[in-house]
DNA sequence: TATAACTCGAACACTGGTGTTTGACTTACC
DNA sequence: GGTAAGTCAAACACCAGTGTTCGAGTTATA
């Protein structure tokens, strides 16, 4: 099986799985925070075992979904021109990671109820921060309202976010015009108090 | 059991005991939406073979706590004046109701995955409507941005009021300032373009 | 091509939930 | 005070999910 030595070199075909197999985890586990493994196998196309030869529990393969989804994430924030104006900046985070976001927070309701805290919250740490340096920005700036404090500015717009996305999934919301208006709201959300 | 003639009167105890189950549903559901029976029925102080003589199933209680905690809000709007400004209007509606909004909504994430949507949109399309229609009269008046749907101003509210109470149920938001948060964000982004 | 790595279906044990029955007990209420 | 109504623990059948084992078959790769 996979569990041999660490540093062992795998045959492609099991680092092939490896990979659909964290992917079908994201799609499903996207779709419902509940999904079972079987759900997750059929979707990989691979049998039951196959996968609990490459992950030992459903709790490590949804750590491994949420660890990918987050690593891809910090990666895309990592390529943005963040440091402009503050809004415009926040603009094009929101564009360029929504869909991505909401998937991690569908993945991150799953981790929830079956990860440890801790370990949650050391993975989603980075990305995060990110986040929170642009709007403490913005407030230093006068961009952004400095009278409700920025954990809060970044909690609503995590929710406003998350929320677009089950708004999307169930039908309710166009996805086309779902950046365009978490983006308006959020904006004017964050505008100073005339 | 209780499962006589329709208009027959129970005994007082009976009645109370129901109440008492319908009470202890809205509490575990709210605060996980997969509570099972067992833990419902403990915290009401009741035996497990009492509350199925109350309810038939699982679902059947859960639409039973969905409807009472739709009826409560219905009655909270319905005694509300909701008639001056909008913007004040939507203050004193988001002050008087949050909690309720926020209890409804998780018992509503229980619901969703348990009773047919139909079902879901018949209960709550009163207190929904009711939303619907301020914002709406807030657009016509020009006090509220008329540039987005009205469907998304709603939804978009539901959403920061449904999170502001997961961050209050897990400690990051004191529930003292969550009104006021939740007010001062949601006045923001309804607020017309400069 | 030989062999180790990998896949996979079938069957198993285990857990935790739902819903039911039984029979003895308690209690509201006439 | 008698009785119907209600409570409840224990035990049951059932289901769906998790995680494991086995053994036979397939395939990458050296």
């Amino acid at each position: 099986m996979s569990r041999s030595v660490p540093g062992a070199t795998r045959r492609a075909d099991a680092r092939q799985n490896v990979e659909k197999i964290v992917d079908a985890a994201i799609d499903c586990l996207s779709r419902s925070s509940d999904a079972s493994v079987v759900q997750i196998a059929h979707a990989a196309g691979v049998g039951r075992v196959t996968l609990y030869g490459h992950f030992p529990s459903r709790d490590s393969l949804i750590e491994a979904a949420l660890t990918r989804l987050l690593a891809q994430g910090d990666e895309v924030l990592e390529d943005l021109d963040l440091t402009g104006d503050p809004r415009t900046a926040l603009d094009t985070l929101i564009r360029s990671s929504w869909l991505l976001i909401a998937q991690a927070s569908a993945v991150l309701e799953a981790a929830q109820t079956v990860l440890p805290p801790g370990r949650i919250h050391a993975l989603h740490a980075r990305p995060e921060q990110r986040v929170r340096d642009l709007i403490t920005r913005g407030q230093a700036e006068g961009v952004f309202r400095g009278d409700l404090p920025a954990s809060w500015l970044a909690s609503a717009l995590h929710h406003v976010l998350k929320g677009a996305a089950a708004d999307v999934a169930n039908g309710t919301l166009d996805p086309e015009d779902a950046p365009r208006f978490v983006t308006q709201i959020v904006l004017a959300a964050y505008t100073p108090r005339a």
